[in-house]
DNA sequence: TATTGTTATACTCTATAACTATA
DNA sequence: TATAGTTATAGAGTATAACAATA
């Protein structure tokens, strides 16, 4: 009986050196600190993100929402509804059966302060990093987001790509 | 992903040079190509995880797994439990409450199958990535981890880090 | 026919709280 | 008292399927 007892083994773990792995482990903890940070507002990341888009966007439907996100849009119309029943954005019709959002002022109030929110937090994730290395953070993510993508669009049968 | 709407509007992300955003994004990719891939074993990418820390370390504890991925001990019980279910790990006592687990035969078999297909996906992340660039993604994601984990540390009372 | 918004439902991952039995 | 394993429960986030209204 190979008894093992805390300091009798070094618990270590295999998978640090794996890109996908440190993103996903990265993604989870800065979401983390993100989401307590957002939460002074009242708001999560992912409404965050859909005032940003807004802001950016005005007069976006849903289902653009669900597309640039990779959200489903069946799963964007609780977070509008939220949203606009926070009288923080509101709809327009844009035809019979399409909605345009908008902004109202205390949304575009509240985006601004997210967004600032958000930047400075982004900032202290890179804040002392090397100049080399921050030089390649954008490309590097943005590789390896791609690499993704398109290797999940391949696949063919199995239960495709997610959000 | 450039979605049009009646070219009116250009819908763009406004946050794709966000390092924070671009990792939850590319985690989100990422790990659904993994699990795509995984599914060929009948595994998730967790129960891969938890049977790599198992192959490195045997004789680790439960609780010694969630404190190395960050997962409640309470959330390891069932990941364990259908593992050990499938006969792929088997628990020996250490002590009266400590179980140390191990792989089975089979169990180490299809952890071996499993980190192949995990050291292809990741591969197939990175390549073609430029060699500066390639040399600089595991110290740009590490740093970005271990800055998030720190700066949720700092976090006195907002719901702590998760994962 | 395809798209938009919607409802309903289910599954994964994670959190909290509480219990037990041990150390 | 602290730790290991466990149970129960809740809340995000996402997926699928189906529907009505409209383009």
């Amino acid at each position: 009986m190979p008894t093992m007892i805390k300091d009798s083994v070094s618990h270590g773990d295999p998978l640090v050196n794996l890109p996908g792995y440190l993103v996903r482990r990265a993604s989870v903890s800065i979401l983390s600190g993100l989401n307590s940070r957002l939460r002074a507002l009242d708001l999560r990341h992912i409404e965050c993100t859909i005032l940003q888009l807004i802001r950016a966007n005005p007069g976006i439907r849903q289902s653009d929402i669900g597309r640039l996100l990779d959200i489903k849009r069946a799963n964007v119309v609780p977070l509008v509804a939220t949203l606009e029943k926070r009288r923080l954005i509101r709809r327009r019709a844009i035809d019979g059966r399409s909605q345009g959002l908008h902004l109202t002022h205390s949304g575009d109030a509240l985006a601004v302060r997210a967004f600032s929110i958000v930047q400075t937090y982004e900032n202290s994730l890179i804040d002392g990093m090397p100049g080399d290395l921050r030089a390649a953070v954008i490309p590097v993510l943005t590789w390896l987001w791609n690499s993704a993508e398109q290797s999940d669009a391949d696949k063919p049968t199995a239960k495709r790509a997610t959000r």
